[in-house]
DNA sequence: TGCAATCTTTGACGTACATCAAAAAGACTT
DNA sequence: AAGTCTTTTTGATGTACGTCAAAGATTGCA
């Protein structure tokens, strides 16, 4: 993943992610409470996490795809403190954490990309705190869409066609929405022509109107 | 702070910590936009964290208190996204992560220690989704409540009683909500007998009604 | 010591989103 | 292909919190 290794540097690399692990639609990849041995690193797939209250209420505190990285929750308390489930049939790297830390003292390159994917969560969650305390609901959509466009756009998936992964009552959970508000909020871009929506199958037509109702640092 | 050294280990630890600044009430640590250099723990004092959308809106991301430690935010592009302002005269150490990460590379508990701090963070912020989300305006002041009083009591304060070092504009962006409500909840919670407030000086008089208003595993 | 500025409280009223409900559209099963 | 289950849409109504406004309280400054 990270650049600037030379062919011997990069075997050592490859041992932290030998091991590869299926994992079927609507399965849990980790669960609260679990024991925290490893990070995970989708290759290929659709994840969701979320935190539970006390009282059984659930939050969905992101949605993850390929190239991305889960399980920074764990290192705290070396367990885990969300769940993860696979939105569609996935495949992951299991990266024990024993070991990237061990190849981190090794490799200052590796050590840096660590620490940047742990400040770019910091980042993103910092984001959505600004978008749950101070959006309207069309502006949580708004950005919701304009984020999800930007990530597959960088996994050179098209940006203006895409099928939603996630149920309405996932997507409204993420953004502090209940379900009818959501898909509500879909009907109303729809109607103002900025996108078409048929079910999950969503097309964006006025890209810039949608990036227009994004009135906050986009979150990564 | 972390435990297991030597003497000699102690030494090279102290070499990262030797800077120190003081910020006077009001003042910037660091601001959006400012170059990131440095980790900074707060020695003595008390600040808050905020973010700002394009058209001005303030999102507060954190208050943080003397062990603390503020500017993870800054990691991933080598700038700071958001703003550090102190809210009482305070004392920082300066710790240049350029140091931290040589130095975390030799001892491993260190490197230990700067992975959970990070993880940390993470956690409390989905902790705060989980707030933002889905909590009324009485669990959230509550929340809001309980876990300062942990972070006192941990400082060897009194749990019973003390001063809020920001205003109720300040606790409302952290929360989501608005002023005026949280001073209403705040005098709600005081028509109950479960708190004593003047201003802002606060006494706890019922802390397990408190706890009961919690009903989500409280944000650290 | 008084006056301005800021912060907090409280009241009256408005609204964005939640809730409740039911129909419509897909998806899954046998 | 019919029937059940789940998801999504849409409408009608409710409500928690926001907005607007004004009166204390507190702090700071001259």
């Amino acid at each position: 993943m990270p650049v600037g290794f030379d062919q011997n540097d990069m075997h050592k690399l490859d041992e932290v992610v030998t091991t590869r692990k299926k994992i079927k639609q609507g399965d849990l990849l980790f669960e609260n409470g679990e024991t925290f041995t490893s990070l995970y690193a989708i290759r290929t797939g659709f994840f969701k996490t979320s935190v539970a209250s006390e009282d059984g209420r659930e939050q969905v505190t992101g949605f993850q795809m390929a190239g991305e990285i889960i399980g920074l929750d764990g290192i705290v308390n070396d367990h885990h403190t969300c769940n993860a489930v696979a939105l569609e049939d996935a495949e992951v790297c299991i990266m024990p954490f024993d070991h990237i830390e061990d190849l981190s003292r090794e490799f200052p390159v590796l050590q840096k990309h660590v620490h940047k994917i742990m400040s770019r969560e910091i980042v993103r969650e910092n984001g959505m705190m600004m978008l749950l305390g101070n959006m309207s609901a069309e502006e949580r959509l708004a950005n919701f869409l304009v984020n999800l466009i930007q990530r597959l756009f960088a996994r050179g998936q098209s940006q203006s066609e895409f099928i939603l992964r996630m149920s309405r009552e996932e997507i409204g959970s993420y953004l502090g929405l209940k379900l009818e508000t959501v898909s509500r909020t879909f009907s109303k871009y729809s109607e103002e022509g900025i996108i078409e929506v048929k079910q999950r199958h969503i097309k964006i037509l006025k890209p810039d109107a949608l990036k227009q109702l994004v009135k906050s640092p986009s979150c990564n």
